[in-house]
RNA sequence: CGGGGUGUAGCGCAGCCCGGUCAGCGCGCCUGCUUUGGGAGCAGGAUGUCGGAGGUUCAAAUCCUCUCACCCCGACCA
């Protein structure tokens, strides 16, 4: 590819909208062009990547026997009513009438649209199981697009599904899917590690994310320094020490104007440990549920809504109304007929404080076992980097990560509600069960930028780098060197090597920034200089070496390199 | 949706507070000459409804009201 014929639109500057290192690199590389928010035109040499790293992955599905599909993006909408995601999915999905008036959406995901193809052509335990996937396009009308590629509106999945008879089938289905993943992301040049997440929208039991640690990303994932312990902070746990003060009788104490646990520990002069941060959630359909956790911990967003779905924290109002007593002094003690779950740091403690429900008093003495009626306990808290693992006790480390695959074990829950079933050796009629496993196609993309780099120089890995060759003549009008450097693009090509000629009459420090940016993996460098000594320069990206080759040689110590 | 920020030439920005030679700078772009191993030099040139709509005023990029878009922080996810 000659570079004057071509379309690679560079920039010096950084674009104002990009704040994270891919988003800045795809735009000054002219890999990306933004139209709306969340929706990019993915320019020539973007294009490249994109379809190497869709090549990696077909390769992959293909090789553990999972059979290319094209479904549709638009999607009835009483499919997404039967299957009760219409309304899980809400307003993410981009949903419109058909000119009949019939009620459609852009398909976010498709188990749905696969299930229904499963439903009607899968009889018998003879057809499963059954591995199908696509790379598509697939639409969500995010609250907050944001980071570039990361989080957009339109973008191209690998979603994958398997069809079993049985559950041991589908762990076979799962483990397949899972290796090909790590297949995947390694040529991909990415280093993921695979953690336990909640199942969100898509139900399901089981299900693994595969994460790129990144300070860009928006997830937070908890792994042990020791063991193999890895989990999204949304499901993670630890092993925490049990704090429990002096046990003894309810006695309320007044406590004027302290709202806050700080306030309070310090008034009282107890630890904050010592505390029950006592907060109230109104659920989706309305109902008020009580959330503990020791003064000195977060509630986990994630966590709570793994277990009570979608809720918010309650208005003063309700507050009010439940309680009698404002934010800052209220807890379940002494209150009938709440619903109360807890961190399970609080199972058993005594000596405990908590409001009152009334305000300006705080209750001392709290003995969780007899004051509080508690529901469940289950793990609330954020954990912090530092606690002790939940298996082995060595200290857990928390970081950022992207999430750029997730598989699930779906089980029937997509095949009940669609009644894709099928007949077992007994002829019985039962529903097939079903994995789920998606891939995020640009997130490789922006992933592997946020780890190979560094502001100035991309690195892209081999497998997914858009040229293999990049050849910079460094004066297009001196006829020694643009003819050297024509000759060997002629020859890498009839190699059938994929070289990029910057053939363009530019500076050498204008070619140089530009290849910088390209991060193609062997740059070669053809300069009347070193003609004269009748060499040519070899870059290695991959660790900056160089190398001066006999301009006779130069051809085939690049084939080498590749 | 809540909180914060930004919209001025293709890109990056100054000007806004304190209305009036404020339509400006750098880069890029076009023409010519020179230059050619890390974002060249000289000379000349083109480009703006100052995000949009109202309003205040003799006068608005500048003040007021409304609105739109984009970015960042939170809830969602590949």
């Amino acid at each position: 590819m000659r570079i004057t014929n071509y379309f690679v639109p560079t920039r010096k500057e950084v674009p104002r909208e990009a704040e994270i290192p891919s988003h800045q690199m795809m735009l000054r590389a002219g890999l990306i062009r933004q139209h709306v928010a969340g929706a990019y035109s993915i320019l020539p040499m973007g294009w490249r990547i994109l379809k190497n790293i869709m090549n990696i992955v077909r390769e992959e599905m293909d090789a553990i026997g999972c059979h290319e599909f094209y479904l549709p993006a638009i999607s009835p909408g009483d499919l997404w009513q039967k299957s009760g995601r219409w309304k899980t999915f809400g307003d993410d999905m981009f949903k419109f009438k058909d000119r009949k008036g019939r009620e459609m959406c852009l398909a976010p995901t498709h188990e749905e649209v696969f299930t229904e193809i499963a439903a009607n052509d899968i009889r018998s335990y003879r057809d499963l199981p059954k591995m199908w996937y696509q790379i598509q396009t697939k639409f969500r009308d995010e609250v907050r697009p944001r980071s570039g590629l990361l989080r957009v509106r339109q973008f191209f999945m690998k979603d994958a599904y398997s069809f079993d008879a049985t559950m041991e089938g589908l762990d076979k289905s799962y483990s397949l899917q899972r290796g090909a993943y790590l297949r995947i992301f390694g040529r991909a040049g990415l280093d993921v590690k695979v953690v336990k997440a909640s199942s969100g929208a898509m139900g399901g039991r089981d299900c693994e994310e595969f994460m790129l640690l990144s300070e860009s990303g928006d997830d937070e994932i908890v792994n042990c320094s020791s063991c193999s312990y890895a989990s999204n902070q949304e499901v993670a746990d630890s092993k925490i020490e049990k704090v429990s003060g002096e046990p003894g009788e309810l006695t309320k104490v007044s406590t004027p104007g302290m709202r806050t646990i700080d306030e309070v520990s310090a008034f009282l002069k107890i630890k904050s440990s010592l505390l029950v941060k006592s907060l109230l959630y109104k659920k989706d359909d309305g109902s008020l549920v009580f959330v503990l956790v020791r003064g000195d911990h977060q509630v986990d967003d994630g966590k709570l809504e793994a277990v009570l779905g979608d809720c918010m924290p309650a208005d003063a109002e309700d507050v009010k109304k439940l309680t009698g007593a404002d934010i800052g002094y209220i807890s379940p003690v002494g209150l009938k007929d709440v619903t109360v779950i807890a961190d399970p740091s609080l199972e058993g403690m005594q000596g405990l404080v908590a409001g009152a429900n009334e305000n300006e008093f705080h209750v001392t003495g709290v003995d969780m076992a007899r004051d509080i009626n508690v529901e469940r306990f289950t793990p609330l808290r954020t954990v912090e980097a530092g606690e002790a693992c939940i298996n082995c006790g060595a200290p857990l480390e928390v970081s950022r990560a992207i999430e750029v695959g997730h598989i699930f074990k779906l089980g029937t829950r997509y095949t009940e509600a669609l009644d894709a079933l099928f007949l077992d050796e007994n002829g019985e009629n039962k529903p097939i069960i079903m994995g789920s496993y998606g891939i995020g196609v640009e997130r490789i993309m922006a992933g592997a930028i946020e780890t190979h780099f560094d502001g100035t120089v991309m690195k892209w890995p081999k497998e997914i780098a858009p040229f293999s060759v990049q050849i910079m003549p460094l004066n297009v009008s001196s006829d020694t060197c643009r003819e050297a450097a024509e000759k060997l693009y002629d020859t890498l090509k009839d190699k059938k090597v994929e070289v990029l000629l910057d053939d363009r009459d530019e500076r050498a420090g204008v070619k140089f920034k530009d290849a910088d940016l390209f991060g193609i993996p062997v740059v070669v460098v053809v300069g009347d200089r070193s003609l004269k000594e009748g060499v040519i320069e070899v870059r290695n990206r991959a660790d900056e070496s160089t190398e001066m080759v006999k301009v006779e040689d130069v051809a085939d110590y690049v084939l080498k390199l590749l």
